[in-house]
DNA sequence: CAAGCGGTTGTACGC
DNA sequence: AGCGTACAACCGCTT
């Protein structure tokens, strides 16, 4: 029988050491074994990948190639430019190969993806072997576990995780690498469409991802920034398995930090050094395995001679919410990633919500402007200069260095969303996505939703105030200091409320709080003072808006999935004196789709039926009045005057 | 099965 | 200064 010719296909699993499907390449005892990588146009045109990702990829693309090549000179990872589901059966041809390896994926899109890839396999006469490696348990093992329910909290995972039994113990590096065979590629490149590319604005120069099959000097490398066209990456933080195992090794060797973690105790403000481990990017990249990391811990934990900290605060506890994440998207698919047709996330009228494509039910990538105060939000809390220096703090180093603390991600997501601007959750997770090094679709989905109050989580009148909570953590306000130099020299006692400071002091300063921060740079008639936006909104009035409206929306009960919700009827429950901007049958905003009658297709034949959504509450009782000393009697007034100016749009976009 | 409790990470205020 | 409590009120989970 002859010896098996093996494509060992690697995706988010950069990494030798602890590869449950990497060991079972190598249990096949190849001929020869290809480590390979596709070039994903799914990756490079349609999902949002700021610069700082593509050069963590890059980064742990490079490190896995020379610890290839260190186990065995004449291997490497192989870049092969092409779309893998054009790619593969030519490979096959070429390469004479028996057999594809490679780790299993629940994404929505890798799910898709994966499953046509088998699909060629079959035809191609390929024996296709996948194995779980990415998460803690197999996600829809934990499914299956959880009574075919999508995990919605971190009990249900525990339990579910029990009756799966013990989390499996890494597997070493291996020792050593069979040789690829000759990789020749006598067969034309399939050039995929680039259109939409919505990466366009990530590159500067000209993308050049598939001028040849094997890259520019025919030997399969890794790619530079400049051949993709991409603009400089500004992160400091950078990729590859090695860096991360040694981030690893330094965290387990502080076992008391390692066995007391407790996330909610560790300072969003805290940089150099920063108070989490920096190792969510690896965990996404799969630059360093996630068991690795549990074991390690749970080592430490063992052993530990003090009180250790317990899941969910635990170092552990983080990768469980992980897998649970991962377990609501293997249950949820696309739907998922949306409040449209998402059985389990709460129906709120946002504003600026998602364009739906009636057809497939999904999102488009697009949102409707139905609120122009609204948008202008968004754009100056994406561009942080909201004029609250902790959110813009925040966003500029969200921008800069592609990660900021969890902590800090809960506040800007409050403020975009149920504490502030009322806008979609979406949106922000889009931002998170172009932006973080760390962007792990599940997590990050799943923590807007949390966040937004719309899944997972419903105290919605615990809100995050951008004064009072960094206050608790920074009283100099260093933090703002570094990533809004503007306000370097103001007092303490302004430092998270610039506006208050009188003239004279914003003067001495070197600051004046004017403008809404489109005014860039200096100002004024001597050009020695700069300059920082006034807040762009009255936070405890909106505060008081947003969670009236969030109480209204609660009350009505409807979900993602709710007939009233996927046909546009669900404007008749929100009444137009309604408190807080919910909206009401006659205005436009809030719009998510139209009221096609024969949509009904939209409500899918996909799975989501074993998943029933709480049945919406037919309350009728009206929200009571808030009895907040002196304050708090505004609300309807000033629910309406917030959408004064709103532009009214009428129907969908053209 | 109704009630009560706790929920990784709120705020403002009083002692 | 640091802790406890009220605020207004959500859910899931346990008993």
């Amino acid at each position: 029988m002859p010896k098996p010719r093996v494509i060992y296909w690697f995706r988010t699993d950069l990494r030798l050491h602890d590869s449950p499907a990497l060991k079972t390449a190598l249990d096949l005892k190849p001929e020869c074994l290809y480590p390979i990588w596709t070039w994903d146009p799914h990756y490079v045109y349609h999902a949002r990948v700021g610069p700082n990702r593509w050069q963590f990829l890059l980064d742990c693309q490079n490190d896995l190639s020379e610890s290839i090549t260190k186990l065995n000179p004449q291997s490497k990872l192989f870049l092969i430019r092409e779309a893998p589901q054009t790619l593969f059966p030519k490979l096959f041809k070429e390469w004479k190969i028996t057999h594809l390896v490679f780790e299993k994926d629940t994404d929505a899109y890798g799910r898709d993806r994966d499953d046509k890839v088998k699909e060629l396999a079959k035809e191609a006469g390929v024996e296709v072997i996948t194995r779980p490696g990415r998460t803690l348990y197999d996600s829809d093992e934990l499914v299956k576990a959880n009574n075919n329910r999508p995990t919605m909290s971190i009990s249900q995972v525990q339990h579910a995780g029990a009756k799966i039994g013990d989390i499996a113990r890494p597997i070493p590096a291996p020792k050593s690498l069979p040789s690829p065979g000759t990789p020749t590629l006598s067969f034309n490149q399939q050039k995929p469409a680039s259109n939409p590319d919505i990466n366009a604005i990530q590159r500067d120069a000209e993308e050049k991802s598939y001028d040849a099959l094997a890259g520019p000097n025919n030997d399969f490398a890794v790619p530079t920034m400049e051949e993709l066209g991409l603009k400089p990456a500004t992160t400091p933080h950078r990729g590859g398995e090695t860096i991360g195992l040694k981030m690893l090794d330094e965290i387990i060797a502080n076992e008391d930090y390692t066995a007391t973690f407790e996330k909610p105790k560790t300072a969003p403000t805290a940089f150099e050094p920063q108070a989490t481990t920096l190792l969510s990017p690896h965990m996404h990249f799969g630059s360093v395995s996630c068991r690795e990391f549990y074991w390690r811990v749970q080592d430490v934990v063992s052993k530990y001679k003090g009180k250790a900290s317990q899941p969910p605060t635990s170092l552990t506890g983080q990768l469980l919410f992980r897998d649970m994440y991962f377990g609501a998207q293997a249950a949820l698919g696309y739907a998922f990633g949306q409040s449209y047709n998402n059985p389990q996330c709460r129906f709120i009228p946002w504003h600026l919500p998602s364009e739906i494509d009636t057809k497939s039910g999904l999102i488009t990538g697009k949102y409707l402007v139905d609120d122009a105060k609204a948008e202008v939000f968004f754009k100056r809390w994406k561009e942080g200069r909201t004029g609250f220096p902790w959110i813009d703090a925040l966003m500029r180093q969200l921008k800069h260095e592609g990660w900021i603390h969890h902590l800090g991600r809960h506040a800007v997501a409050c403020f975009l969303t149920r504490g502030g601007c009322y806008v979609d959750w979406e949106r922000g997770a889009e931002v998170f996505e172009e932006w973080l090094i760390d962007h792990e679709a599940a997590c990050n989905i799943g923590n807007w939703q949390w966040l937004s109050c719309t899944a997972f989580f419903a105290q919605f009148y615990r809100c995050y105030s951008p004064i009072a909570f960094p206050q608790k953590w920074d009283k100099d306000g260093n933090f703002v200091r570094k990533y809004v130099p503007e306000l370097e020299h103001f007092d303490k006692k302004y430092i998270y409320e610039p506006w208050k400071a009188p003239i004279l002091d914003q003067k001495k300063w070197g600051c004046l709080i004017k403008g809404d921060g489109t005014d860039t740079d200096t100002d004024t008639e001597d050009g020695t003072l700069r300059t920082y936006p006034k807040p762009m909104l009255d936070f405890p009035k909106q505060r008081d808006i947003c969670i009236q409206g969030m109480k209204n929306a609660y009350h009505v009960g409807l979900y993602g999935k709710n007939p009233k919700v996927l046909d546009g009827t669900w404007r008749k429950l929100f009444e137009d004196n309604a408190e807080g901007p919910t909206e009401g049958t006659e205005g436009p905003p809030g719009a998510m789709v139209e009221h096609e009658a024969d949509n009904a297709d939209a409500d899918g034949a996909e799975d989501g039926e074993h998943a029933a959504p709480p049945s919406p509450k037919v309350e009728k009782k009206t929200p009571k009045k808030t009895t907040e000393k002196g304050k708090g009697a505004h609300k309807r007034k000033a629910s309406q005057s917030t959408l004064d100016g709103m532009v009214t749009r009428k129907k969908k976009k053209d």
